[in-house]
DNA sequence: TCTGATCTATATCAGACCAATATAGGGCTA
DNA sequence: TAGCCCTATATTGGTCTGATATAGATCAGA
C-alpha cells in the first residue's frame, strides 16, 4: 500500500491539494490506519499526474501560495479500484512502547509508571478524536472508527489491569 | 526508535548474529512490536561495532557460512537505556485492510466478505503464535505478549459483530 | 538417487519513505 | 510588533524495505 494508492483513494472521495490529503488523514481519526509525509505527498502526486492517473487544476490565488487541485481520472479509479482486488499488504504495527515494556526490569518504576500514563494519554486521544466526528459518514468510515475504538478501549482498559505487574518489578531482580 | 537501537535492546538478552536477531522477532510472537529487515539491521550492526556499541566474535565454521556473534558492549547499554528514558517516538500503525475497508462500497460484496476473513485468519495467526510460547518469560515479556493477546482478540471480536454492517452494501449506492 | 524446497547466514542495491528544513504570505494574540 | 500558528509547495539527507545474490546443509519425495 505505498503513498500513490494512498492518494488515489482519498482523491476518490473528491479533489483536494496535497497539503489537505494529508490533513485528512491526520485530522479524521484515521492515523492509525495510514500515514504519508508531503516528501513522499508531492512526488506521488507528481508521478501520478505524468501517468494519467491525476489531473491537477492550478488556483492561483491573490495574496496566498498557488493551490494544486488534484482530481482522480477515470483511468485513475481503474487503478485504484484494481489494487483494491490485489491481495492486501500486511498490516504493519510498530510500538516503541511495547518494546520499551520488554525491558521494564531495567528501568527505574517510576520511569515505566511515567510511560504507561503517557501510552493511555495518546489513547485517549486518539479515542477523543475518533469521537469528534461521528457524522456524516459511509458505512464504511462508521466500521473503521469502530475499529479505531474498539482498539484504543482494550487497550486502555488491558493497561489500567495490568500495569501493576510490571511497575512492582525490583529493578536488578530480573535478568 | 531506529533498528540501531532496536539491535540494542535484542543484544541486552544476550549475544545473537544478524539472522537470529531478525527470527527472534518474526518468530517469537513480537512482529506486532517491532520489526527490521536484512537490509537495515547488517548496516546497523556494523555501524555499531565501528562505535564500540557492540563486539564481533567471528565463528569460521567449516562447511558453513561465517557467523558473526554480536554481544553489547558496557557503553552499548549505556546507551541503549539512555534511549528508553528519552520520550519514545509515538506508535505507527499502517492498516491496508483498514484502508480498503474506507472503500468497501466500491467493491463486490464477496471480495469484502474474502478480505474480512483474510485479516481475522491473520489474526488468529497472531494469537497462536503468542499462545505458542508461553513459557519462561519475565514480567516484561508476559506484559507486551498479553498486549497483543488483547488487541488480536477485541479486533476478531468486533470483526465478527460488525461486518455484516459493510457486507450488505450496496455496491453503487452510497457516495 | 537426484531434484527441489527450505534453512542458515551474510551482503548489496534500487527505490520508497520520513523528518527536517526552506520559502512565503496570512491571520491571531499578547 | 513580535512571535506563533496556519495554508501551501518543494527539496534534501538519510533511513528502511523488498528483492536479489551467494553458498553450503538438510530433508522430503519422486
Amino acid at each position: 500500500m505505498d503513498v500513490r494508492t494512498i492518494c488515489l483513494g482519498i482523491l476518490t472521495r473528491g479533489p483536494a491539494t496535497g497539503y489537505e490529503i494529508k490533513k485528512l488523514f491526520e485530522e479524521d481519526g484515521y492515523q492509525h490506519v495510514v500515514e504519508a509525509s508531503f516528501g513522499s505527498i508531492y512526488p506521488a502526486l507528481n508521478r501520478l499526474t505524468e501517468e494519467g492517473l491525476v489531473s491537477v487544476r492550478e488556483e492561483a490565488q491573490e495574496k496566498r501560495p498557488d493551490r494544486k487541485v488534484y482530481s482522480i481520472t477515470a483511468s485513475g479509479r481503474t487503478v485504484f479500484l484494481a489494487s483494491l482486488l490485489k491481495p492486501l499488504p500486511e498490516d504493519r504495527h510498530r510500538s516503541p512502547f511495547a518494546f520499551a515494556m520488554l525491558f521494564s526490569h531495567l528501568l527505574p518504576p517510576e520511569r515505566v509508571a511515567q510511560m504507561i500514563d503517557a501510552y493511555i494519554a495518546q489513547c485517549e486521544g486518539q479515542l477523543a478524536q475518533i469521537a469528534g466526528h461521528s457524522e456524516s459518514q459511509t458505512d464504511g468510515e462508521r466500521f473503521v472508527l469502530g475499529m479505531g475504538q474498539t482498539i484504543y478501549g482494550a487497550m486502555i482498559a488491558y493497561l489500567r489491569a495490568h500495569r501493576a505487574e510490571i511497575e512492582h518489578q525490583q529493578p536488578a531482580a530480573a535478568e
